[in-house]
DNA sequence: TTTAAAGTATGACAAATATCATATTTTTAT
DNA sequence: ATAAAAATATGATATTTGTCATACTTTAAA
């Protein structure tokens, strides 16, 4: 069993406000988990009774639309906390989650956390920080989806894409997402998304090998993306 | 100066969890304020320095978008507080907020909630819960604007309407929303929504009488909402 | 009250997007 | 290594939705 205390990732979410002790206590009752790509965290539905800090891998919160698809709600990445808010609302969780990479994560049952939250008021002020934070990407999200057409989303997602999970080597997005779940997060037929793709990379503002994507003038896709 | 006490509304929000002394202090430090149809409480990009608890009126929430139009993001009903979220993220509004009827509120510093929110437990947790419940509220309605047609939009909309803000005697639709605005909730342009109800006028599934919308066959149309 | 302005309604048309079909490429499993 | 399956790509076409024009109706202001 690892330390909490000496894992990197956890600076970057509410963990970080913890004391020492209190680290000690929450590397005593956790478990670790690998997930393989394309496999869930958890489902939509499902009770989790508690949250899984991610140490490594991205995945996506996915929700079943009436249509039968699945829409892609957002991202998580390395050092985020999955299940707060189901947790907080004592609800099943709202979405799923599904790794888009292999992943390493930690799950801290319910009953851990809410000690922490309750006797450490930095710790609980920074959950209701990002809780409130991701309030506000939703409605901004809402805005984007019912506002803009579907080859602005698509330009935004992009750049999205490239300023919170970076670029390889190559100069190619490094969150690799098949067509589908690109046409999923920005809500759309999987070949609308392919087509716009394609004019996109004709008009050379994007450049496409295989599942690679690279963004050639982030300019100009800004602009399209209004 | 009335009481916060004997405020029937108080009920209905997370100021329920107060106690009588932390209700008298309320009291004593809130403004009350008339605000006419029409008229905003708090626009978007303004710091808000406190909450706002809605005595009477509903007021929507609205978000300009790169288009210049005025997306609806949700409704507000009395009893309920406004600018909670941005007061915790300690950032200006992210919304502004529009009185659709004659209002009354009341206005809360944000000193005097934050140390109700610090000091009573009850309190806070129910104002988290409250986020919480708004959060999955954003992110099922992202996933409706991004899978659903505008008709099912509209439809699930109409329903929305009459299962949360009820009906006048006559069966019509208490709120009353301009057809632009109504077409700024389920995000389309306002001939697209004109021409819809039109079309489920027609079908009977809904009576026009200039701005009163009446449903007909609610069966019918929660199965067009899919 | 009359006039202007705003809101509602509808047609004609254009643009955006979805759907279906099918070909090609890539990945996966045997 | 090879066959099968899945993913990607693209054309043809239908449907949905937006835009512009215009008429009519209601509301608000002078």
């Amino acid at each position: 069993m690892s330390k909490c205390e000496q894992c990197i990732v956890r600076q970057f979410s509410s963990i970080k406000a913890l004391t020492k002790d209190e680290l000690l206590r929450m590397a005593e009752c956790k478990t670790s988990y690998t997930i393989k790509k394309g496999e869930p965290i958890f489902e939509e539905g499902e009770s989790t009774n508690g949250v899984y800090c991610i140490k490594d891998g991205v995945c996506k919160m996915t929700k079943l639309s009436a249509n039968g698809k699945d829409q892609i709600v957002k991202l998580v990445k390395p050092g985020e906390l999955l299940g707060q808010r189901s947790m907080i609302s004592e609800e099943p969780a709202n979405l799923s989650a599904v790794a888009l990479e292999d992943m390493e994560v930690c799950f801290v049952p319910k009953s851990e956390i809410m000690q922490f939250f309750n006797q450490n008021n930095q710790f609980s002020m920074h959950l209701m920080k990002t809780i409130c934070g991701d309030l506000k990407e939703a409605d901004d999200h809402m805005v984007s989806m019912a506002q803009k057409s579907v080859k602005e989303r698509l330009a935004e997602t992009l750049i999205y894409l490239e300023d919170n999970f970076g670029k390889n080597d190559d100069g190619s997005l490094r969150i690799q997402l098949s067509r589908e779940e690109l046409a999923g997060m920005i809500g759309t037929a999987t070949e609308s998304c392919i087509r716009l793709l394609s004019e996109l990379n004709k008009s050379e503002l994007i450049s496409l090998d295989g599942k690679k994507i690279s963004i050639l003038d982030k300019a100009k896709l800004k602009r399209i993306s209004a």
